[in-house]
DNA sequence: AGATCAGGTATCCTTTTGGATACAGGTATC
DNA sequence: GATACCTGTATCCAAAAGGATACCTGATCT
């Protein structure tokens, strides 16, 4: 493999992996969602209305992996849960503004071809 | 659905339009074998082992249909088919480079986590 | 004790994406 | 006329993503 081969393909595993934080039907929704003060797992649910549990529940989880919420358990009674975006999601701002950028003039050009 | 609620909706539809531009295993990797001077179907095939005909068509023909690519029909003999990036695409550097650096930062933040 | 609620899991199904393999159609070559 | 090359297409299959529905657990409420 060539030098720029190499480059080309840590070029693209970066990019790929900004798509796998980021990509699928719900990841951004449930983001922006919480963003917008739904803490709670039904809250979530309800603002989001067609998603399931079992797809809420895995997005969650993805999502706390990388970071981007917080899942807290608060202990009284009844335990309630809360999610919150971590500081770190807001460094998300560096690359979905250019997406939302580029996808919008995408748009544009494509529906006036 | 408030105002926020719609400039909500509207970011994450422009956000995930460029993923579907982007998205998926094949679509970069094609695009930069286009660039590095592959501009034959065989060519492309042979660059990248792992696809199949099946995909590679397929792929190709979306990245025309986004403007990205540029398919020619070269009409001596034998016929041949040439395959080249558009200026268009190069605007996607404004959307690549980005995702490229966030997705390096956020590997190193995870996998030294 | 029985009903209720929050925050999920479990099971099964459908849709989408990508892969394997074969081969077709048009031209050129032997 | 048979064969080979190029650019795909056709058919069938596998894996991944997402959806529908039921249910569980631990607590509180009546």
């Amino acid at each position: 493999m060539t030098k720029e081969e190499k480059r080309f393909q840590e070029k693209i595993k970066a990019i790929q992996d900004t798509m796998f934080v980021l990509g699928g039907k719900w990841k951004l929704p449930i983001i922006l969602s919480i963003y917008s003060g739904n803490k709670r797992f039904n809250d979530i649910s309800n603002a989001i209305p067609k998603i399931t549990n079992r797809v809420l529940s895995k997005e969650l989880k993805h999502l706390e992996e990388n970071l981007l919420i917080k899942r807290t358990v608060i202990d009284d009674y009844p335990v309630r849960i809360e999610y919150a975006v971590t500081d770190y999601a807001f460094g998300l701002e560096e690359v979905i503004k250019p997406m939302e950028s580029w996808g919008k003039k995408h748009r544009k050009k494509i529906s006036g071809k």
